[in-house]
DNA sequence: GATTGACCTCAACATTAGTTGAGGTTCTAG
DNA sequence: CTAGAACCTCAACTAATGTTGAGGTCAATC
């Protein structure tokens, strides 16, 4: 049997639809140097299969919340030319799951401070926690938010 | 003593210093529906008293991730005319609180699924639980994403 | 060897959540 | 009653995360 087809680098369609990214936010990640690939020498793009990888770790740390700035800051710390081992995915992995826990315990303080405002309505400046972040989440900035599906 | 200060109406920048929050952001949230002031003879904006705590709303709900689109929403519960009671806003932040929840549920989710994945650093597509949401948190959307501090 | 689907670049547009600035008006304190 | 701070509107700009379309090329199939 032959193993050529498992090492042929993937097309633009093909990564797309593997990976469930559009093939305009595939460009976008590369302008962006999250992702990159070598070319055909009629100029078309070919991903290294463990772009698919990159491609879900960039999904994935989306998912969480995550900029794509900071993404492609986890993404620098991945070896430059040879492909990541299960090694380096791992650390990675961790990293983001630390974040992660970071996030869980700021709602859940959130959360519990929300118990004390509603018995008392006091959503008011000043006096409630919830009003005076201070230390974990942040109160305000430029960046758009959302936790919804977009639907 | 007298009482009338604590019931004259805020004025923008009054409003802004106790919430926090922007003059141009308020001008924001007025023309879409977030928060509303009557006008002096001269047209300048004076806020009822009880703007504050639905600035304090708003804050707070975007703190946790929600959208200005979800908050106008959740406001738009509140009576229309008259000053809003601690009823109403307690009532405003259960179903606030339940989302909260909710949030918090899904990323905890996420992150027993990723301790799977950090032992086999299996961040690839079909085969791992993180790469196919289905369920919980939604894959994919326009809206711009954060949950660091924007610094 | 032509056709057709997949691909290329580049520019413009969309959305969320505001900020900035120009040009003009109002309010308040002295 | 006037100076200056605070306010007004409107338009243009920012940033993140892409999408859409125009105009043209590549590559795999009949």
């Amino acid at each position: 049997m032959t193993h050529v087809a498992a090492h042929r680098p993937l097309t633009i369609g093909e990564l797309s639809e593997r990976s469930g990214v559009s093939p305009s936010a595939l460009h976008f990640y590369e302008r962006n140097g999250l992702i990159e690939a070598e070319r055909t020498a009629g100029n078309q793009r070919r991903y290294r299969r463990d772009t698919l990888r990159r491609v879900a770790f960039i999904k994935t740390s989306q998912r969480v919340g995550l900029p794509l700035k900071d993404i492609r800051e986890a993404l620098d710390s991945l070896p430059d030319g040879r492909t990541p081992t299960k090694h380096d995915w791992a650390k990675l992995s961790l990293r983001w799951r630390k974040e992660l826990d970071e996030r869980i315990a700021a709602l859940q303080h959130l959360r519990n401070d929300l118990d004390g405002c509603i018995g008392c309505g006091c959503l008011s400046l000043k006096s409630c926690t919830l009003q005076n972040p201070a230390d974990e989440l942040g109160a305000s900035g430029a960046g758009a938010q959302r936790w919804t599906l977009p639907n």
